[in-house]
DNA sequence: TATGAATGAGGCTTCATTCAT
DNA sequence: CATGAATGAAGCCTCATTCAT
């Protein structure tokens, strides 16, 4: 129909707006950090004017937590569901929690996510505790339950699963920082699929009982 | 001495000036990065007038570059020295070496330059490659001949020490992150020493032959 | 009947509009003034949303100076017509014109409308000429009127009317400002019966020869 | 000297600017109203820049009230003594407390000041009530102190001081704004000492035993 | 050297006005 | 006629930088 046609480009989409500026947001605030990045900027990469964010947001910081919020949210349960639900070895759990861990961080923000709330809790305390309990203590959970499980079915060895967990998240965590932080300045771009194979590898050599 | 009483001992002497005010920013900027920092505050922090700020460095990137380089050089020198000359077994090397590098990363200010450089990366392309050849570069290959002097001694299992060397690296920098960033914030403090012993466990039982 | 089912009476006439938004915007712009009355607040005081406001008036000097002109115009005719009129004595003539000016001021829109050309006759020079015209110049010699009047019948002594005119015209107009500016604030309230009730004694007393 | 002839016009005299921006913030906030009177145009009116004006005040707001507030406070000491200690005729203390009170008004920045007050008490509740403490309520009780020391003595009839004191105030305040609001529309300008012995003349007048 | 008053570019935010529906 | 999402000019405010002392 020629009607189709009509609106192409133009058309107003209320509903999509928070959603495209918010994805803007979480962009222009991990590349710059958050007092670098203008509001101006964030418009212009959502395709508006720098009056409508503030129909959306009511003002920067709001912006800010909003990003952080809407991105945080919705992650961790599918990882949890796994680890609770596992049925085959523990090493293949570890393998499999840390690979989807990895994939699930790198469609969803959260790789990005992490790397602004290091940058930036300083300057926002509140985010930071939400992000610690939300994030943080649920992935840690999360590690020291696998862990503990592969004790229980004699697969690990005995150790101080309290201590290892941020042993194991640690490496994670830092495959998404360097990929928000010096993936884009491109220097020797690291591998993500051979550095997890190797943490892999030295996790379970080094845990196996 | 009359000399004693012309100079006493509170008072600031002028060639101290470029550190103090060093040590200020390194604080400012790791607290709260680049753009949020103020170089007022800067001053105040280091006991001088915002006017004197600028008989020592150009503006606030240079000072920023300044303080970047200046906390970032006199640092490798004596863990590299340690991994070339060390004579007892590499599992103890290994140990002396996560542990000397936390502990030189600790009384030096590299784990606040870490921060820093992983938060401020986009924003300073060069200094993100400056980090990159005098830290990063400089310690990964730190590890690989700490981990092939282990291979060659038939001490540790053929691995792949490239794809690993960042693998061990990893958990060494996220403490250093951890302790700049969400420790100020004091939730959970995480503990440096039972931390570094699970690493070290892990990699020796991961890494033996 | 039909008519009454096709019509209730909550349903909103579009010809009130203007009248609505006039009044909606007289009560704003007298409370808050010309800059700081926001045109989104008019509409929604009178229930209609921001677009339509342009549909009746150009923009918002518009809708000011029609707010004043429709509030001024249908105003003296009353007054003048008891003074040119009255049979009685003078001084009930005085104090007729009096209260009866605060009566009509007080259930038309004047009072806010003064207190709104003192706050912005600055702003809008061509509207205070307009207001000084049909408002001020006409009471003003109404007053005249009225004080010659008393002169001619002997009741009031010898006095320069046109001087005396506007320090009779004052208290009655500082009265609409009181009950404008800080009436809605509410410290100790002027009461206006005895205020007026004080005055006419004294320009009774103050005029009689 | 020619050394003296260096220093002419760029000498940054500290200890003055706050008083020259308030006088220059007082002018424009009359003349305009609180919101269209832009903080550069005070800024420029003072012979500094937009930002000089931050070291003084904090906002916008605090610049209002620091305005109000200075141009207040030193004024009802002088009117209140001259009540309180007059050893003439009542008739001859009415004629010096409203001429004294119109010529303290227009030299010191009160007529200004109380148009200021008339426009803005709507926007500032907390300011409105100073005021009303200050200079309503003080120049109230003068004027009560005033009439019943008249009819103390004999020299005024016996009237209701307390709801006569506004009546009398009225117009001298009236005096204040009209020089304020319509002075400078310059239409038919009114004359001050006309005015006021006009003023005068009805309340001998009008209040004579 | 050291100071701190002054500057002005630039970012955040508001709101009068437009326009597609 | 009515709506309300969108725009962008304009004002408040901050802070890096300068400069006369």
């Amino acid at each position: 129909m020629s009607e189709a046609a009509k609106e192409p480009r133009w058309e107003r989409r209320k509903q999509d707006r928070p959603q495209e500026l918010l994805a803007a947001a979480l962009q222009l605030f991990v590349e710059r950090g958050y007092a670098a990045t203008r509001l101006e900027d964030v418009a212009t990469r959502a395709g508006v004017s720098k009056g409508t964010l503030y129909l959306y947001f009511e003002n920067k910081e709001s912006l800010f937590k909003s990003v952080v919020r809407a991105n945080m949210l919705p992650l961790l349960d599918e990882a949890e569901a796994m680890v609770d639900n596992h049925a085959g070895s523990s090493a293949e759990l570890l393998r499999e929690l840390i690979t989807g861990w990895w994939q699930a961080a790198k469609h969803s923000g959260l790789t990005g996510i992490s790397k602004l709330m290091m940058a930036e809790s300083g300057n926002f305390p509140e985010l930071a505790r939400f992000y610690h309990e939300e994030i943080i203590l649920r992935s840690d959970a999360m590690v020291v339950r696998m862990l503990e499980r592969g004790m229980a079915r004699g697969e690990f060895r005995q150790i101080d699963a309290e201590a290892m967990k941020k042993v194991i998240v640690a490496p994670v965590v830092m495959l998404m920082l360097w990929d928000q932080s010096f993936g884009p300045c491109s220097i020797t771009p690291i591998d993500p699929q051979a550095y997890l194979t190797s943490l892999i590898d030295l996790c379970i050599n080094g845990l196996k009982a």
